[in-house]
DNA sequence: CATAATGATACTGTTATGGTATCTTTACAA
DNA sequence: TTGTAAAGATACCATAACAGTATCATTATG
């Protein structure tokens, strides 16, 4: 299993780098050469981003990207959500069976508690957080 | 993603029903008749629970499984590993890529921190424990 | 108006998951 | 001593998610 998958973990590079590099706009050409990523895939991720509001793009000669949120706002937990889709530690098994088995239900309560404790602090993890290098 | 998947459910719902049962000995046959599961799927899972040394099987006529450990013994994170490999919340994203990044550094432990979070919570909860009904 | 950028979309290879099918071995009981 | 009912071993199959590629359309800018 994986928590983040690789278009999670470019984006959050991506953005990263879009921070740190305090320029007006980023093309996909800098970030490939800079970040290292294969080209048809990292502007697919940004493409989403654009879409979802993280970034604004600008189509054109000398377009790119530019962050449309602010760092301290764009969580892990959203990025997450926006590539793999909600979090979610129990697909399957519990889905369609409602407690077929009280034991089943204690598992379920505890493996919750496990999610939610996962979840809230991915949504308190920023892509600012990150960048904080002071410790 | 998913924390646990189909045949480690199988594993805990048929060590559930053959510690609740107190027979000496539970075949394939009566697992499938009272569980609904999968029978050559089940199958597989009692023989990997034998190999791993939580059931102990019986062949022949009247044969069948026998827990091996005792249920307080039998740990969720155990069985998730046995049937799918040691949790891991990272495993392409930093694989070899040994910190590229300050800011991968920082996501990295931070997320290390919530897998063994979980793991230690799987490590503590048995199936003795989810039997309990009293609360 | 050529070009350099992004937008949209369809396709491909690999792996994990969830299963099935089949044949072999073992032990009990008539 | 042999038929049968159990588990052991192993090979196979279908689907979906993941990771990535390829191609064509659109749009600014110089």
């Amino acid at each position: 299993m994986n928590l983040i998958t690789k278009n999670t973990d470019y984006a959050i590079r991506a953005l990263c780098y879009i921070v740190k590099s305090n320029k007006d706009k980023v093309s996909v050409k800098e970030l490939v050469e800079s970040l290292k990523m294969p080209r048809p895939f990292l502007r697919k991720v940004l493409q989403e981003l654009n879409k979802k509001g993280i970034l604004r793009s600008y189509k054109g000669k000398n377009g790119g990207f530019v962050l449309a949120t602010r760092p301290e706002k764009i969580y892990i937990g959203k990025l997450i959500e926006i590539f793999q889709g909600p979090i979610k530690f129990q697909e399957h098994t519990f889905k369609k069976e409602i407690c077929p088995e009280i034991e089943s239900c204690v598992l379920k309560k505890k493996i919750d508690a496990m999610e939610k404790y996962t979840i809230s602090r991915l949504n308190s993890l920023s892509i600012a957080s990150l960048l904080k290098t002071g410790k």
